[in-house]
DNA sequence: CGCCCCGTTGAGGGAGCTCAAAACGAGTGG
DNA sequence: CCACTCGTTTTGAGCTCCCTCAACGGGGCG
């Protein structure tokens, strides 16, 4: 069970951090950055649970955090995995929907809700790009949607892979912070279910597997074509 | 396959409508309402389709409107149903994410985009209930994800279930005018799948079938205990 | 070295899918 | 009013994909 997080001494300056690859650069935020703290997280540690009231937003600087669900009986859900540039509960009305957990060593910058609602109001501008993340965000759920509705096994792993090609920053090559059950609690899979399909990945030579955490792509259009339409 | 929509002359008062059970009178939206234009679509009409310039947004009067997205292979997932008193498409950034259909014989109003965006420039207040909604789309969206990726099909069932009582105005009578495909295609499941689970909450008493569109809920603790938790 | 966590691989079973047929309701024409 | 058609829903039987349970292997760490 995850503890308390650790808040550094906050720095005036919140370093720069890379947009996510699709985004123009985000000069808006530039007056946002002055007002946040980073945070650094173990592996593990929960930045907000599921329930808590949301007064904050986050943006995460390095490592990885992972937002997931709960059943009553233990079953989990793993929302989204925000990496380096994402940002994190801006969607959030009163309370969180959910708890963000660092999947490696992980440090973020956390910006107080009223500064970011004043803010907001302050610079229409700002307020516009609010909207903008939120709506990028549902179109990202649509698709998630189709992917755990209709899509095979295999399909949304190759899914996951290209998803993931896109938001890093190499063309070929995917690092998978996360744990196998981590990934196929996304995907609405077993961690058996996804390591096969990596394996049968494997044999039909559209990827090779570095280690268990390092994946290179070595046909990136067949996996394109099995992650497929729409 | 739909053909053209037809446009009614518009009138200068769109009729008001009934907010969603959740929500506070809406009078932001009074101002919004002179913008508008009635259209009416027979069963099966396109609203709009996948990918088309998302220059309209709208809100159902009567009827019934699903919004669904396409694979290649013919598989299709319905995001959404919308009832009077929905809005759609609000979240559209450039381009529509999905085609809406009319379900039934169905009545919306339309508004342009330009008017919106104008609007919710003008006044900050309908601005921010704009992102409301956006929030709203985006937590009804990451339940969704949880039930495709992690319930069982009569779980499922029994959330749809619930999830249209909420909806509704009545407290145990639901009225269901999309058919068992669609909400096979809403659930990921079959319709079979969606028959039998039906056929089967009425067995075990939760439910009884008033004809195959309306049901009774007899037991609604029951229902939500499968419907179950988070 | 030994432990533990994680990933991989194998064997068997089950929830839901596929294919098929029967039941039902609404509309249509005789 | 009945006969017929057409679309939808229900029900049945068999199969498949993925889950479950279990064993094995490797890397990190005390």
């Amino acid at each position: 069970m995850p503890d308390k997080l650790r808040l550094e001494a906050l720095p005036a300056r919140v370093p720069a951090c890379k947009p996510a690859a699709t985004k123009p650069p985000a000069d808006e935020f530039a007056a946002l950055d002055r007002v946040g703290t980073v945070v650094t997280l173990g592996r593990g540690q929960a930045l907000f649970y599921d329930g808590d009231a949301a007064d904050h937003y986050f943006k995460v600087l390095t490592g990885a955090v992972r937002c997931c669900k709960l059943l009553a009986d233990g079953r989990r859900h793993v929302s989204e995995f925000y990496l380096p540039g994402d940002f994190i509960g801006f969607h959030a009305v009163d309370t969180y929907l959910f708890t963000a957990e660092a999947v490696t060593d992980t440090s973020v910058v956390r910006y107080s809700r009223r500064s970011v609602d004043a803010l907001a109001s302050q610079e229409p501008r700002f307020g516009r790009r609010l909207l903008t993340i939120a709506c990028q965000s549902l179109s990202a759920a649509q698709q998630k949607l189709v992917l755990l509705g209709r899509k095979t096994a295999e399909e949304r792993i190759a899914s996951f892979l290209i998803d993931l090609i896109e938001r890093g920053d190499e063309s070929d090559r995917i690092a998978l912070p996360m744990s196998r059950t981590d990934i196929g609690d996304h995907l609405g899979l077993t961690m058996e279910t996804v390591s096969r399909g990596l394996s049968h990945l494997k044999s039909e030579g559209l990827i090779s597997l570095e280690d268990s955490h390092h994946i290179l792509v070595r046909d990136r259009d067949a996996l394109e074509e099995l992650a497929e339409a729409a």
